[in-house]
DNA sequence: CTACCCGTGCGACATTGTCGACCGCCCTTC
DNA sequence: GAAGGGCGGTCGACAATGTCGCACGGGTAG
């Protein structure tokens, strides 16, 4: 594989970098955070920025991601093609089961929301789509997991971090997990990313038997567990839209 | 102006030409649609693939946008100022007007869509975070155009479509209606985009006066107008509602 | 079976992005 | 009020870098 462009990626870790930083970051911070110099640095950014990546606030002249990004995410959910076949099964998923829906694909090292269906008649929620979630305490990430091997190779570079003390940490008890989810072919998690949350998932499959994403429900741990365990009607449910997403994938294409 | 980096503006167009077209597209495509010579294209979109701004179909070799770019998207709205400030008056003025909330900023030659509140007890309906709206006939629209001198200047530059039989088309009327708008502080815009649907809008600015973007509801010309004109109620709950966000951004900073 | 088209790798060339120093400005500090 | 430091932005020389055209291989269609 000939390198890479250097100017693209460097362009692209500046835009990682805004995207990090909950603030405004100025030019010098850029550069040095990126170990350039400040003029290479300024040429990417003031092309970035009349290509409406990013924006400069006029005061203070510290840059900031920009509204372009937002219209082409938007025509990245528009060309999704797993999305727009789960659209309908996702709502169907939620009325059914009463809990908010979740879509996601992997993505670098977390599962990336790519539709989410609010609890039919609930308090107001914030929409989480485009938003990461990780993948060792989730039941979305942990179907991914099991079932992906690039997935679970990445997943040994880095430290495990415990969202609360059912995280599982110990890449030995994930991979036990994963097999476990591959034997009985639904995951779940409860409470291992947020106190008083349960989730249960299950994979999406394309026509070649590649996973491609997965489905999960999720709600409070009185709702979705009965003693301990997750309620086999819900678990019935979630399998069922995943396999009904699966077959619509391998079914139609232009 | 020095001159902008050729490698990333050519990135940019092969990310503007893939989010245009609704299907994937192939390299040839993609580098006869830009004068480029394959191996270039080729070179660029290689990067962006390993960056994730670009997927490739490993069937077809097609190209797509890439998870990468939904982040980021959501990113900037994490970010966003004006958002974060207009979160709860939107929220407030859904509830108060009963009708469907959009905030929007300039962008390009149009209205990018950053929040939307969906109308309290309705049918399913699609967010449209993201998404563009024309200039000269929506609300959001309109107030910007009045406000905003190169947003007008830009409008001369192409033709207007005509969404509907009432959509303003010539440049002297639209310039009439900025100077009414201007004058009673606030716009409307009665099936000018859409048949059956009426929206009424008004800036948002900053504490220099800027405008930096416009709030508006929308919904069904039967409930929003009242013989032939829009309620007063609702002009004045979308106004008090762009007063306060303004308000709000001109009082607070970190 | 052949002919075409596509995505991909390669290598030479010179265009192009990079680097470091410099400028002017604003805010702070003494 | 003057001096200092930090900021964003600019400029020009250098060579590293991206670009181009061509050739390869696999797939498909006729």
């Amino acid at each position: 594989m000939p390198g890479p462009i250097q100017s693209l990626s460097r362009a692209a870790a500046i835009l990682r970098l805004l995207a990090g930083g909950e603030r405004r970051l100025g030019l010098s911070e850029v550069a040095t955070s990126l170990d350039l110099a400040k003029g290479t640095a300024h040429g990417i950014l003031r092309t970035l920025q009349q290509e409406g990546f990013v924006e400069q606030d006029p005061e203070t002249g510290k840059y900031q991601l920009g509204a372009e990004l937002l219209r082409l995410g938007q025509s990245y959910l528009d060309v999704h093609e797993l999305r727009a076949r789960a659209l309908v099964w996702a709502d169907d998923l939620a009325r059914a089961s009463g809990e908010t829906v979740y879509l996601g694909v992997l993505h670098q090292r977390g599962v990336l929301i790519v539709h989410h269906v609010f609890r039919p008649d609930d308090t107001r929620q914030v929409l989480e789509v485009g938003s990461m979630h990780p993948l060792h305490s989730t039941a979305l990430g942990k179907v991914l997991l099991a079932y992906d091997p690039v997935a679970r190779g990445e997943l040994g570079e880095g430290p495990l971090e415990a969202h609360t003390p059912r995280t599982l940490t110990d890449l030995g008890d994930i991979d036990a997990e994963c097999a476990l989810i591959r034997e009985r072919g639904w995951a779940d998690a409860i409470e291992e990313t947020w106190e008083g949350v349960a989730s249960i998932g299950a994979l999406i499959q394309d026509r070649r038997r590649n996973p491609v994403g997965a489905v999960c429900i999720s709600g409070a741990v009185e709702r979705v567990c009965e003693d301990g365990f997750v309620r086999p009607q819900l678990v019935a449910s979630v399998r069922s839209a995943a396999r009904a997403i699966s077959r619509d994938l391998g079914a139609g294409r232009f």
